[in-house]
RNA sequence: GGUCCGUUCGUCUAGCCAGGUCAGGACGCCAGGUUUUCAUCCUGGUAACACGGGUUCAAAUCCCGUACGGACUACCA
């Protein structure tokens, strides 16, 4: 092993949305280089024009400052190996083409698209499959079976050309993987990859190593889905006379139900965002939801990817970013895939809610009581979210926990009336408001003390007195410590709504 | 079809590399306790080594095969 610096990219497409699967890459690549005081690049692959989403680059911006992951070089964010962007790169790659084509490692191909077509199409009805290999570019139009005059009359001709990579015949290839250990693979089975593309593009193969090289990135942790590729990268460096980096593959996310790795249509079909942040399809207008705006802290969010596949090796599993990327190693990454959980999702979220300050949830509670136009000042807000929190998973379900806090009850819910306002109810609340209105000191602890004594003094029931007060007070049979409740909307409300209740239930038959 | 990768409770996983533990934890679910309600919390329970061979005194762990799953197989990344 070189004993280089350690850099490492995250290289997505924008291609649209960036799916948890790609963040979860992200992450890990994040938290490898933290944990190694390596550098984190963010680079964009944008060579296939044909494929550009207008707004997708930006979607990723945005998604990675949400959720807290950080780039020490890359596009926004410069760096000494610019630009970050590999259409602003795309006079550097031609030069490395022709480089494998001198060095022979490389061809000239001039077959069009619609020719190889036609010849796989041909070969699929006699049930076999087409390969553009060693036994079938001899038989094509390319500068391997084109004299070298033929080859220059079509290229300064500018007859569209592709380069290929000119595969090794009877080699094995064994390559390493950090999570999967070493690995083999015949070049034989192997198809000569383009590596330039006719609209003056270098393809992901080509442009990969050359940036990779170029910015010097030591580790390469990608997905799964790159393995297949990964021995023509191992070649490709071969033949560049490069040192290689090494290479880690991410195993997939899959659905939480059912087979196959999870899609933006298992986020629909079964309610949970597939996406961090929410994304409208610039052409189609579609609107996929985000873990931000259903309300996910980036906290929980990237703590629960974190746990989808890799483990720090104990109990642990509650960590912030600077944690997870101390515990964090690659040798820790499971191998096989992780089927996606909305349910534990939602548990790390009330995690993180209860972990959070008062203060800051309030603050972040404010607009939806702005919402409901009701007053309150932020320290009782304050004391609100203290009192509730633990019965909510998200922000927004703060509201149908505390309302009461805010506002008196305008409906009874008529489940808990059936269940709890008695015959003997109505006068025993007539009794009780009596008796609260002579209490001078309205805290939590003395109303308790003097409510509870007054029932044994009566010999009432415990549960009839307070459930039927409860239900006055909130409306339902829900909330914290009743007299916690009635201490914080104060003696005169709390008269007030007994009153009203009273008044609305009525004495019953 | 071909190539490669994978497979421990319903789910996330520890244990595997350096064979010997009642296969451990978490989420969920169920039961009990606490609580005036709901939630929290506490206690307990449920439930897994894909299958078949082999090596060995001993296999979740090492080897081989089978099944199943996945990825890839574009002038996409």
């Amino acid at each position: 092993m070189s004993n280089r610096e350690i850099r490492v990219r995250f290289a997505p497409s924008p291609t649209g949305p960036l799916h948890i699967g790609g963040v979860r890459t992200a992450l890990y690549n994040y938290l490898f280089a933290k944990k190694n005081n390596g550098k984190f690049i963010l680079r964009i692959e944008d060579t296939d024009q044909t494929r550009f989403v207008a707004g997708a680059e930006d979607y990723i911006i945005d998604a990675f400052n949400w959720c807290g992951i950080q780039f020490d070089e890359g596009v926004t964010k410069g760096g000494e190996y610019g630009p970050y962007k590999q259409s602003e790169r795309k006079a550097l790659y031609r030069k490395y083409a022709e480089q494998l084509v001198a060095s022979g490692h490389a061809y000239y191909a001039f077959d069009t698209s619609e020719e190889l077509t036609n010849l796989r199409n041909a070969f699929e009805a006699e049930k076999k499959t087409f390969t553009y290999n060693a036994t079938e570019r001899v038989h094509l139009k390319n500068s391997l079976v084109l004299s070298e005059a033929e080859v220059q009359k079509l290229l300064t001709a500018n007859v569209p050309f592709v380069v290929r990579f000119k595969m090794p015949e009877n080699r094995v290839v064994r390559m390493v993987d950090l999570i999967r250990g070493e690995v083999t693979v015949h070049a034989n089975v192997l198809d000569d990859k383009i590596l330039f593309k006719s609209d003056g593009m270098p393809t992901y193969h080509l442009a990969n190593i050359v940036d990779d090289h170029l910015m010097k990135i030591s580790h390469v942790i990608r997905g799964e889905e790159w393995l297949p590729s990964l021995p023509l990268h191992v070649l490709l460096y071969e033949a560049f006379e490069w040192e290689a980096p090494q290479f880690a593959h991410l195993p997939l996310l899959l659905k939480p139900d059912g087979k196959g790795k999870l899609s933006k249509r298992d986020g629909d079909r079964l309610g949970f965002p597939v996406f961090p942040l929410q994304w409208t399809d610039p052409k189609t207008g579609e609107t996929s939801r985000g873990y931000r705006e259903d309300g996910y802290f980036p906290e929980a969010f990237i703590n629960m990817l974190a746990l989808l596949g890799w483990n720090p090796g104990d109990d642990r599993e509650i960590f912030n970013l600077d944690e997870m990327a101390e515990a964090f190693s690659i040798e820790r990454v499971g191998k096989s895939g992780s089927r996606f959980d909305p349910e534990k999702a939602k548990w790390f979220n009330h995690q993180y809610m209860l972990k959070m300050s008062n203060e800051e949830l309030a603050k972040q509670f404010l607009p939806f009581i702005e919402k409901e136009e009701v007053m309150a000042d932020i320290d009782y807000v304050e004391r609100v979210v203290g009192l509730v929190k633990e019965r909510a998973h998200f922000v927004h379900e703060l509201w149908s926990q505390s309302d009461f806090f805010f506002k008196a009850p305008d409906t009874y819910d008529p489940k808990a009336v059936k269940k709890r306002w008695k015959q003997v109810s109505y006068d025993q609340m007539t009794e009780i408001k009596a008796l609260l209105a002579k209490v001078d000191d309205f805290t939590s602890e003395n109303t308790e003390v003097v409510v509870k004594q007054w029932i044994e003094e009566k010999e009432y029931g415990m549960g009839v007195v307070l459930n039927a007060f409860r239900l006055l007070i909130v409306g339902a049979l829900k909330g914290p410590h009743l007299f916690d409740i009635i201490a914080m909307i104060g003696q005169e409300e709390t008269l007030r709504r007994l009153e009203t209740g009273l008044h609305e239930l009525g004495k019953k038959e």
